[in-house]
Formats: structure tokens, sequence, C-alpha cells
DNA sequence: CGCAATTTAATTGCGCGCAATTTAATTTAG
DNA sequence: CTAAATTAAATTGCGCGCAATTAAATTGCG
């Protein structure tokens, strides 16, 4: 067996599991740029990447959070946080300060200004939703596919 | 309505659907990074990137193809696909030559190392999928989804 | 025909993901 | 107490995704 998701094919009887188009890791692949290509419009009106915009739902939730434990939540390691974060440093929404325990570690906490980005992300999250134009349903289950899929990957 | 799949939530009970845990394009962002690095020790023996891997596959099937026409396939454009293949090139899977009825059409052809690789590819798929620990019925559902919603979020 | 509009790739520049390495602080063993 | 081991973050370098621009060839319209 193997990730194609038919059994044969008319172009490449051979190798049929070599063909893009049954791949489902392509359609995971598409699937997300496509998602982030959505969210770019609405993100860029608040001056935002997604990947900021993940970082920054991180930070909204847990200010003071470290690096390693950012890194921990969003999958991420301090060769793509370290650059990120100051750039969310420049723009005035986070503030970097080293520990007064532990001189290694790097805490993030949020700005007046970040804390102000939040109310003006709050419409982010519907509009994607419309423009999926799924039902909640089927994205529940989109996401309980995807979470099984990381977990089963990660073991 | 929004992409969170819950209700409410303890942490942040004013704005939840902001919270990291519960977007769906979150999971489809971690999962399709997690699939690509499972992919990666198996295609670094190939010497290959997935976005490689990917090109390879269409052009496995359609030697001889444009880039104008293996970007549609792969969702890329030029500015990512004109470097890609120069890569491709270099390691001498394929080559890159105009066409002759068309200046402006670059035409990218398999070479005999290419067409070789293509038989050591031929166990990563099953590979991949036996990592994901997924049924076959599951992957089949994901792939469906993302394939919706891609479709969706492209009109 | 002749010139504007269109089309195809290539180029430039930036942010991100990640491997590999480095730096600095802390912890552990002897 | 000190040296080795460990840990946290930063740094370097490369490939990729994409926006914006450029270059060159082709098409279309007068």
């Amino acid at each position: 067996m193997s990730l194609s998701t038919t059994a044969c094919d008319q172009s490449e009887a051979e190798t049929p599991q070599l063909l893009l188009k049954i791949q489902v890791c392509f359609s995971l692949y598409s699937a997300s740029y496509a998602l982030i290509r959505s969210y770019r419009p609405l993100l860029s009106a608040l001056d935002l990447t997604y990947p900021q915009y993940l970082t920054m739902m991180v930070i909204w939730e847990k200010s003071g959070i470290n690096v390693k434990d950012l890194g921990h939540d969003l999958h991420l390691d301090s060769g793509t946080l370290t650059p990120l974060l100051k750039r969310l440093e420049a723009k005035g929404f986070i503030t970097r300060e080293r520990s007064d325990e532990d001189e290694r570690v790097r805490l993030v906490f949020l700005t007046t200004q970040g804390q102000q980005l939040k109310s003006q992300a709050e419409s982010v999250p519907e509009a994607i939703f419309c423009k999926s134009q799924l039902q909640m349903a089927e994205l529940q289950q989109l996401k309980a596919s995807c979470e099984k899929l990381l977990a089963n990957l990660q073991k």
C-alpha cells in the first residue's frame, strides 16, 4: 500500500504512487499554502505575516513566555523564532527581556500596542471561516485528522 | 461563527477564537510541515528536497513540460521554480531548454539520471504511508477535504 | 506594417523553516 | 570547588514562497 488513493492510473500504470495528483501530502501542502494566501490580505492590514500572527496568538495568551516554550507551542526553533521575534519587537508589539533567574532565558512580553492589535485581529478567524466555504463539521474533522497525523509522525 | 472548534474556553473566555490550539489552519500548517520533516531523511538519500521531489513527480509524468504548466500543477510561480529547476539541472536530473517555436518558453526534460532517480523514489510513498500510521480511508478523507478547501479558497 | 499590449521567464529582495554551529549561562560530577 | 556536561538562545547559511519588477519574445490591433 502507498499514500496513493487510487489503485491504478491511465498515464503511469507502472508507478501510480508517484503521481502528484494522488498524493495526500501534496494536497495538505497545497491547502496549507492556499490558506496562508487567504490570510495574507487580512493580516497585512495588521502588519503581520502568518507565522507572526500565530506567534502573537501564543503571546496574547501567555505574555512572559520564553523562546523555548514558544517554540514548543509553535513547533519552531530559535533559528526561526529569534529573527521573527525581533521583527515583532521592531513593530512595537512585544518586548524581549532576559530572565533574572536564568540569564540564558529570553522572555517575551506583550506591549500595549500588541494588546491593541489583538482587538483588531478578532475578526480574522471568522473571515477565514467564511472564505473556506466549508461546514464547521468538516473543518473539525479536518483538524482532527491533521492532529492525529501530526501526533503519529512525532512518535 | 469562526474557525474555532469549541464554543468557549477557560483561559481566554473573551476571545476564544484567537487561541492557537483551536485553529484549523494551525493544525493544517503543523501537519504539513511535520509530513515534510518525515519525508526529509528519505529524500535526502535521493539528494532531493520535498519541493524538488514534487517537481520531479510532475517531470517524471510530463517530460518536456514548460515552466508555466509546471507552476500550474504545483501552484508555484517562476520566482520559486526558476532557481529550483536550476538546482535540479545542476544535480543532473533534468535539462532546461528553450522552445524553438516560442523563445520565451523554457522546456524541462528528464535526463537518464533523472529517470534512474524515479526507480529509487518508488519506495517513498509507501514508507510515508507507514509513518503516517493512519488508515487509507482516513487519508483519503483528509485528502478530499484538503482539495475541497483548496478549491473553495481559489474561487 | 508598426507599435502597444500581452505573455513567459528570470531577477531581486524579504520572511520563514531548519540544520549546524557558536556563545553564554547553568547544572552536574568528581 | 572545579571541570565537564547540559541547556537556552543566537547566529550562519541555504532552499523555498511570493511580491514586485525586468527582459525578451510574441500577439493583436490600428
